[in-house]
DNA sequence: TTTTATTATTAGGATACCCTAACAATTTGT
DNA sequence: ACAAATTGTTAGGGTATCCTAATAATAAAA
């Protein structure tokens, strides 16, 4: 059995390789995102190799194996069943079901996480748009992108964002936008890449291009440029 | 913050002596209950004399202290609710829930149990029929007893088990006896103290002596001999 | 009341996790 | 190319949990 510590790790191993791509997950990257210091990353790491979890070195970084990221892709399973069982079925907010689904994750019982996910109707994504992976770890497609690749005129649904952040989903409450609002790109401010939108309401909203790199949409136009355009 | 571990050390003390208010909480029982050997558990008894959640010596055993008993039976608390939630609103089984609620009790979120306590209608009883402390700690009265303590031709609602063993569980399952089950007493066995019972289709059910010292029953008989037999 | 089991405790280790200090290897910026 | 900043690694500890072996205290039996 694995230990949550563990678990831990092996998410966010998962986290970071998909939030940059590009970028190694190295033992700093993961010191700074589960707030421990490389040295004690580093250890960790040995023993997941050991174990055959993943594959480690200085150039490549930690990378999950087979093995590994199927325990990962498991809890990231079990965490966003629970944030939306939480927020669907218990009415907890968008910005409180992350704490709680920090720990529930944890909790191992494979019945327990089929009911709860049979309950919800085999939901696609959580309450903050991220995709639920199926019982085989399979992730729904979406074509989600960050507001901030948008081009001036585009309709688009808010979907989610990229970290669910506590103080960024209430950022986003006082702007009152939420979930499946649609907004439309008013303007692209050259200044300083914030964007002028305009809600369903037509009251405008500015956000700031840092706050538009971290909300994701989708075009609601078929032919939107938005899609070209990058 | 207190670990999972610690939770588990302050039930299993509050639990020993629930079961057996005369005999004093040694390290041996306490190890042979939580599966440790006696040096482990004496090593963290004496940390928790340390952080002032028990008191503990050799002629008394551990004892709760009030910050300790508070902990306890908090614990217990979510360990009943959790049980209660699984049963009622995802269908589980009797015998299933505990193995669950062993987990779901570390999760510290008070909203979240408010929450669940308080869409089940703030239960008094588990499903295995064991008082749910209310918010405050404070435990609702019963006149609950083993089905052993009961005299010839007494009719009984069966209200629970003394423990919540699954084995014990599935072996009910197998005399057909569950929970709210109305028996009546048709004879007490000399030879063994066994006892045979006549279920509500009028079944006769032979139960085993131990087996009738962990079944907890009310008598429904308003004057029942059953109360000054004891 | 000796002898025999049972408990309680101590001593000495092992593993999982975490940390600081110090050093080595890279990468960046100039 | 060279100094500075960033990363990766080792060394050496610390605490929480658990264990086995051995010893001291008690309780139970004979
Ligand atoms: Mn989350
Ligand atoms: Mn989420
Ligand atoms: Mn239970
Ligand atoms: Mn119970």
């Amino acid at each position: 059995m694995n230990s949550f510590k563990e678990e831990n790790y092996l998410k966010a191993i998962y986290q970071l390789g998909v939030i940059d791509k590009e970028n190694v997950v190295g033992a700093t990257d993961l010191a700074n995102w589960l707030a421990l210091k490389p040295p004690t990353v580093l250890e960790k790491l040995n023993s997941l190799v050991t174990k055959g979890l993943i594959n480690y070195n200085k150039t490549d970084g930690a990378i999950l194996t087979k093995k590994g990221y199927e325990i990962a892709i498991n809890i990231v399973r079990r965490h966003r069943i629970w944030e939306t069982y939480l927020y669907r079925q218990l009415n907890f907010s968008w910005s409180e079901v992350h704490e709680i689904a920090e720990q529930l994750e944890h909790v191992n019982s494979d019945k327990l996480i089929d009911k709860i996910y049979s309950i919800l109707g085999n939901p696609e994504f959580d309450p903050h748009g991220d995709p639920i992976p199926n019982k085989r770890g399979v992730l729904p497609k979406s074509d989600r992108r960050p507001l901030s690749r948008s081009v001036k005129g585009c309709k688009c649904v808010v979907l989610g964002v990229s970290h669910d952040n506590e103080a960024f989903l209430n950022y986003l409450s006082d702007l009152k936008i939420a979930l499946n609002d649609k907004l439309t790109v008013e303007q692209i401010i050259s200044y300083d890449e914030s964007i002028r939108l305009l809600n369903q309401k037509k009251e405008s909203i500015i956000i700031s291009a840092k706050a538009a790199e971290q909300l994701l949409v989708a075009c609601l136009k078929p032919n939107c440029e938005c899609k070209t355009a990058n």
